[in-house]
RNA sequence: GCCCUCGUAGCUCAGUCGGAUAGAGCGACCGCCUCCUAAGCGGUAGGCCAUGGGUUCAAUUCCCGUCGAGGGCACCA
């Protein structure tokens, strides 16, 4: 029996009490079934009770003690007990527990996927950091997270379409060209360009492809590094993205929304829902209509449109691409953009409750033996995603990033991160799939056919097993909590705590036949059960973009 | 000054759409491998959940104030 099967019961139960007259209320309240933290209160609890109670008028354990009665007639259910101020305590006899394994097995790959976004077509934009340079630990964050909530989102069912937008227009872009060229004829870089360290390969390896590059006269010479510069740039962060297996399915460019005839065709939108007005010679948006703190300008007075102009004819265009919904990850210091972001939505005659959802992430403070780092493109002094994937591998990476909810700062220490790799919770979790892949290797090596044989799961009666099948069981539940709430790192967290759950079960309850031992109903049932707890492991970790290794 | 996010074990952090004794990892200490992976399991020590009020049957969780940390407040990008 799933959370979900007893989810069920207890709200049949109420709405046969409720229809026999029993408890007298308008509607039946929201109640929740949640395992327990402590075993000891079952295998799960509702507090329908406590809900039902003050609307019924009536004491909450009399309301309890009525639907316990109920539930304990429901096959499934071993018992049902009124507990505290009136919480139904139900624990499921093993057959019902044990099922869960058979369900497991038999959804393979698909076990944990849900429906709830169905239908819902969504754009994920993140990272979208400017072509000036490599992609550093901050970005890191971004990719890793970005990902998994694309990942999980289409678990849930929705359509997912991962952006990138390319920052490849102006004042910075300008910068950084006449910094790689300033170091390409062995001239100083300007106090406010980028200093670091790559922008002096970067300038041999073009002055190597187009040794004529130099003799070009200055304003043509400039223009061509900052071309030659930036596609240089930006597929060194594809390639890197790609190694960390972070795909984009648009790689945007600011430029294009130029090129494209976007930028007026947005403002053309904006002007149609009537909220752009001129003031001292530059064209406003209205966005105070709409929660923000002040208006914002458009086209400047000079008639050239402001990088606020770009974002919001990127967002009509997001929105003319059939997108429902479109997501931005944003770092901390761009948090001021939220109500401004939602402000333009409004603006084009969207609900923004509806059609946009900016997610703050937090900055990751960077931190070496305990002394703060600052992530500095220009002072050059920056730890690369690709040195990051160097030290740690791709799924430390990846795992130690995706763990945390993003909206918390994060301290990490590189040198701890290196040196102390595997103290990573991702190599326990994966620990445990291997583990549990070496014992299903011995039972087939045995020539033990436990998918074909019958599987009883009334055998699973052990404490370990019957909690271990619980944690199993809650994974759709974590996967949809996860794509609702955009918080991947509940996966993680989930699997962590399974992983604990298997290495217990593990502990105590020995898998195959033993010795000359024959083969038991028991052997086969523990193969199902860990089966099913490798797929679960699998699934959870494939939401994360991390491997499930069969081998350690 | 105004706004946003955050204050939980020595350290790094979970938990909180209100629920029954607050958790993990690391660090410290003590145990467990004649047979399925010890990258594991068990145990000990470690907390006024920043602080003061309010709402509630119930607050670490929701609301307000205070203190502290980080970030943001351009016709910059």
């Amino acid at each position: 029996m799933t959370p979900e099967q007893v989810a069920q019961a207890v709200a049949d139960a109420v709405s046969a009490l409720v229809a026999e007259g029993a408890i007298a209320v308008d509607s039946v309240p929201e109640a929740r079934v949640e395992r327990p933290k402590s075993r000891e209160h079952g295998d799960y609890a509702t507090n329908i009770a406590l809900a039902l109670a003050k609307p019924a008028g009536r004491n909450a354990r009399d309301v309890a003690e009525l639907v316990a009665a109920r539930l304990r007639v429901v096959p499934g259910f071993s018992a049902a007990e009124v507990a505290g101020p009136g919480f139904i305590n139900l624990r499921l006899d093993s057959a019902a527990q044990g099922e869960v394994a058979r369900t497991i097995v038999e959804a393979g790959p698909a076990w944990g996927r849900g429906t709830v976004l169905s239908g819902t077509t969504v754009n994920v934009e993140f990272i979208s950091a400017n072509p000036t340079g490599p992609l550093h630990l901050g970005h890191t964050r971004w990719a890793a997270v970005g990902d998994a909530i694309a990942r999980v989102l289409e678990a849930a069912g929705a359509d997912v379409t991962r952006e990138f937008y390319i920052n490849d227009r102006g004042v910075q872009m300008d910068k950084f060209g006449a910094s790689v060229m300033a170091a390409a004829n062995g001239r100083p870089v300007p106090e406010d360009g980028y200093h670091g360290g790559y922008i002096l390969d970067l300038a041999a390896q073009i002055v190597a492809e187009r040794p004529g590059i130099l003799d070009l006269p200055d304003v043509e010479q400039h223009v061509a590094f900052r071309e030659a510069a930036y596609a240089v740039q930006l597929r060194e962060q594809q390639q890197v993205l790609e190694l960390f297996r972070t795909r984009f399915d648009v790689w945007y460019s600011e430029q294009g929304l130029y090129e494209s005839g976007a930028v007026e065709r947005g403002l053309a939108r904006l002007r149609e829902q009537g909220h752009m007005f001129e003031q001292d010679g530059a064209t406003w948006l209205r966005t105070t209509d709409f929660g923000d703190d002040k208006d914002r300008v458009l086209l400047r007075a000079n008639g050239e449109p402001t990088y606020f102009a770009a974002d919001t004819a990127y967002y009509v265009d997001k929105r003319a691409r059939g997108f429902d919904l479109a997501i931005y990850l944003l770092g901390a210091d761009h948090h001021g953009y939220v109500n401004r972001l939602r402000a333009v939505a409004a603006c084009a005659g969207d609900d923004p409750d509806r059609s946009i959802e900016v997610l703050i992430g937090q900055l990751v403070k960077i931190t070496r033996d305990g002394v703060d780092i600052k992530l500095s493109k220009r002072a050059g002094t920056i730890v690369t995603l690709e040195e990051v994937v160097e030290e740690v591998g791709v799924d430390a990476a990846r795992y130690t990033l995706a763990r945390f909810p993003v909206d918390s700062p994060l301290t990490l220490d590189v040198a701890e991160m290196v040196r102390a790799t595997n103290d990573n919770p991702v190599f326990y979790v994966q620990y445990a799939h291997a583990r549990i892949s070496s014992v299903l290797r011995n039972a087939h090596e045995l020539g033990i056919d436990w998918l074909a044989a019958e599987f009883d799961p009334a055998l699973l009666d052990h404490e370990r097993e019957n909690n271990l099948l619980g944690m199993l069981a809650e994974f759709p539940r974590v996967v949809a909590s996860a794509a609702e709430l955009r918080e991947p790192h509940r996966v993680a967290r989930y699997l962590e705590d399974l992983a604990t759950a298997y290495h217990r079960f593990y502990d105590v309850c020995w898998v195959l036949p033993r010795g000359d031992e024959e083969l038991a109903g028991i052997h086969v049932a523990r193969l199902w059960l860990c089966a099913a707890a490798r797929q679960t492991i699998a699934n959870g970790l494939a939401l994360l973009g991390v491997s499930a290794p069969e081998r350690m």
